[in-house]
DNA sequence: CTCTGCCTCGCCAGAAATGGGGAGTTGGAA
DNA sequence: TTCCAACTCCCCATTTCTGGCGAGGCAGAG
């Protein structure tokens, strides 16, 4: 444990995290185990030992956005076993049919991890065998799992900060004002009337920050500030 | 730290939240400890030693959009010092000098934590002293303070699981998709070619989706829908 | 003192979104 | 089988948003 840690804070790029995830998958001695980062601009970065087939289905199908351990671990604090989320649905059920094809199996731990600027990020663990035996493997490797997801998701940070950095021109704060009144439902005639300004003013500041955030649109511009932190709804 | 912990997972009530901080203040011998949550929905929840006064006046302003320390640990992964955020603004030094004839301490630090649905919370410690006294002080307290940060989280993650449950009528893959475009900037007349489906059809979902997060117009569903983490940007 | 960023205001025309109406299919649940 | 949720399509009128024009004041940085 103290090795693998030793490991990840020397670590000077990301082919050092491929390595290390590998021998904890030999170390625990499970099918498979993947980190996987979805960040804020829905770009997505990913070591594991998933085979590669695998992971270029999963990125050509655009199972980011069906997958239900991404789904429900967005929506979770706590790690979570994959038999406690939700399958049900037809899109999940073809996915789940898709992996078992590929070699996954159908045991999984899943430990959602977040970071600065809504950055989201997943550290899996899979396996395959009886559910006695995973109810027992994760009991007692739980603990352990969360500080190596939480240690992996900061190397990786550390690694791969010209992810983000975006640069995040600051919004003003008028400008801060109007994308959070926006974000809460406000149309743009309440907003002006609520901050006590013209209407036409307040276009300025949507334009303005429109171009700050690099936005096509006012709810993109919304959307923007809010994944990128500068407003708090 | 043990007895904190134990305190802590058999509290069955935010009272017991207070009781526990004003403990820790007075194990650290610190002036001001802090447990600051601040939910996706915009509202607030706190338990520490602040000055009551301070607290109403901190809310009656709304220096939650100002606070330095609440902008700056939004954006960060990192614990981290109030002389590394940015005072610049002449809002927050505006807001720095009412804290301080508020009484509050003017070394600093705070712990930002996250949870599910975007749930954002501030750990923070506050003391008068100098620099090196503070600096010796985080030093040999960081690990600590981390941990209690996150068990003070999931203590009241437990506790109020009733604040965040807004009934989250899950949205049909369609809905799910037609918000993420939306999120990235498409047009309707975009998203509609995107999805090859009529611009008409579109609206329907669009409006569908409005009516199930309750949202007022499209950048308002948007931001619901991020907030909740029922799309992913 | 100039320059830049921020805040404020006005008018107009075209593009886009919204609200309200109606209507048909499909597939799964009761 | 019947019912419901999800998906698909069309028209019309109104409201709202967007883009492009121009203008002035004020504070801080260089």
């Amino acid at each position: 444990m103290d090795d693998v840690i030793a490991r990840l804070e020397c670590a000077e790029h990301l082919d050092a995290l491929q390595a290390v995830i590998e021998w904890l998958r030999d170390y625990y001695a499970v099918d498979d185990m993947v980190y996987h980062w979805v960040s804020s601009n829905g770009e997505q970065y990913g070591c594991g030992t998933y085979d590669p087939k695998w992971v270029a289905r999963y990125l050509e199908k655009g199972y980011l956005r069906i997958d239900p351990v991404v789904i429900g671990c967005y929506q979770r604090f706590h790690p979570v076993d994959w038999k406690r989320l939700d399958w049900s649905s037809k899109a999940a059920r073809s996915f789940m049919q898709d992996a078992a094809e590929h070699g996954i199996g159908h045991q999984g731990y899943s430990i959602p991890i977040r970071g600065p600027n809504g950055q989201f990020a997943l550290f899996t663990v899979s396996h395959s065998c009886d559910d006695d035996q995973w109810a027992s493997f994760t009991e007692l490797n739980r603990r352990d799992l969360i500080l190596l997801a939480h240690y992996f998701n900061q190397t990786a940070l550390k690694l791969e900060p010209g992810r983000k950095p975006e640069p995040t021109q600051p919004l003003s704060p008028r400008e801060v004002e109007t994308m959070t009144l926006l974000a809460v439902g406000y149309s743009r005639a309440q907003v002006a009337e609520t901050l006590a300004i013209s209407e036409h003013t307040l276009r300025v500041y949507i334009e303005s920050a429109r171009f700050k955030l690099g936005a096509l649109n006012t709810t993109h511009a919304v959307a923007r500030a809010m994944a990128r932190g500068q407003i708090i709804v």
